[in-house]
DNA sequence: TGAATACATGAGCACTTATTCAGATAACAA
DNA sequence: TTGTTATCTGAATAAGTGCTCATGTATTCA
């Protein structure tokens, strides 16, 4: 891929105010690296059936095949999909016997979701 | 796919105030449809390209090939991102001559990113 | 020990997605 | 008109994702 230079070089608008707009925007842009993890995060969130787990959560800890009968997928899946959330962090697990149980590990995510819902809400 | 009262059969914790927690949090439970709108918008954050997108516009409307010059991606690309920011009624465009200028048209969607913005910076 | 339960995991597959490339469309200028 | 610039679009492709299926691991109980 090409660089921010490289890029500058075909631009549309050529007046001097529309390079320093330019410039100016440039300059207040976030790094690859604030946007990657940005958008992981929300990458987190943008599956159904994760947006359902952290819903569970969200009201009480449960183990995994209480996850499965509410989320309505099956008990593998959910595996899967609490490992991704392990990893991210937003998820603990706590072990009682041959029951794992889960909980929310990062109150933001609350935060998100209800903006989120907020937004959808209004229409 | 097994439905969720079919689910219910399997259960783990079988004792009668486990399956009452079981009940209360399915009955508060979000539906698919809910489900799948707020996975939606989280998808349309879930990309490094996109999030840099709203982030420049977030400072200012910009035309496409400037869009292009301060992402660093190519301007097809950034064309294909906008139509999907476009789809999901994100961003709008205004024509002036030979220039398509672009700007947020959701206000929403700045205080998602915002508010994630505050949970990667506390690290 | 052996069976049953709860959960995790790897492989495979269908599906999605972000990009590139080539070409089309639209406005403008000569 | 012809050429140039700005943007859009469809096809192709490589990479990623969420699920199922089969199997593995860990704990409990008889």
């Amino acid at each position: 891929m090409s660089t921010y230079s490289d890029n500058n070089a075909n631009r549309a608008n050529t007046s001097d105010s529309a390079k320093e707009l330019l410039d100016a925007v440039a300059s207040e842009m976030i790094d690859d690296e604030t946007s990657h993890e940005l958008a992981g995060v929300f990458k987190v969130l943008s599956d159904p059936s994760r947006v359902k787990i952290i819903y569970a959560l969200l009201q009480s800890e449960l183990c995994v095949g209480d996850i499965s009968s509410i989320v309505g997928i099956s008990q593998s899946a959910v595996s899967h999909q609490l490992r991704v959330l392990r990893d991210k962090r937003l998820v603990k697990s706590r072990r009682e016997g041959q029951l794992i149980h889960y909980s929310l590990d990062d109150l933001h995510v609350i935060n998100l979701l209800s903006e989120c819902l907020e937004h959808i809400q209004e229409g």
